[in-house]
DNA sequence: TCACCTACCTAGATGTACTAGGTAGTGTAG
DNA sequence: CTACACTACCTAGTACATCTAGGTAGGTGA
């Protein structure tokens, strides 16, 4: 009964995304779809972490634990060079979508 | 090695879309498609087909048979009104995304 | 003591796209 | 008359991502 839903993809490009700003980990990746989407794209955590380890899988991200003090450890994950080049890719083709679906969606 | 593609969601939108217009068969929907999107939306048969069917299954679309002369019939599809619901909702929920999505991607 | 927040993780279910076929009718070029 | 191409439909099986629903653990404040 569902409607569909065209906003449901491989989110791996947003979180590039996010990545080529700066170094995120897993946790402030999350805080930071959410405000800055303002709750629209509100990934959970058994979303995130899962994807943020494919990307590393995949080369695209690299991943180092740094400690904190008073709080739990953390996994930074940062573009490599492949991850760079997938989010200009990734980010062009999103585009080339965007325009084709509206062109069939009514924009 | 694939680069993560935010375009890969749930197509069933997008052919709610063009049946949003006029009653279309499944063969023009795939050619459809094609030319509106210049190619960039390349749907094979086997996903159009299968999707359709989940429309139907989910009343969002109602299916006829119509027979054509000198060519092999055609399964003609139409939006019901939970469809026309459907699409409305839908298209509003895709805009609110892409724009989240350029927020976090750099539009 | 209890609740809550940060911060990470995983197993399993669900669901969709896509591959790679298949059937059948029509028209056409060699 | 044969081979190919095109229309028009269909399905079984695979791959893969999201999401649910948990769990672990350290820290803070009532």
């Amino acid at each position: 009964m569902t409607a569909p839903r065209l906003d449901r993809g491989d989110y791996g490009l947003l979180l590039l995304g996010l990545l080529g700003e700066r170094e995120m980990y897993g946790y402030e990746v999350v805080s930071e779809l959410r405000a800055r989407s303002t709750a629209v794209i509100d990934l959970p955590e058994g979303t995130v972490y899962p994807a943020l380890r494919r990307l590393e899988r995949d080369g695209l991200v690299r991943a180092r634990w740094v400690d904190v003090e008073g709080a739990p450890r953390r996994r930074y994950y940062a573009l490599t060079t492949a991850g760079e080049r997938a989010l200009t890719e990734g980010r062009e083709s999103w585009h080339r979508f965007t325009r084709a679906a509206d062109q069939v969606l009514g924009g």
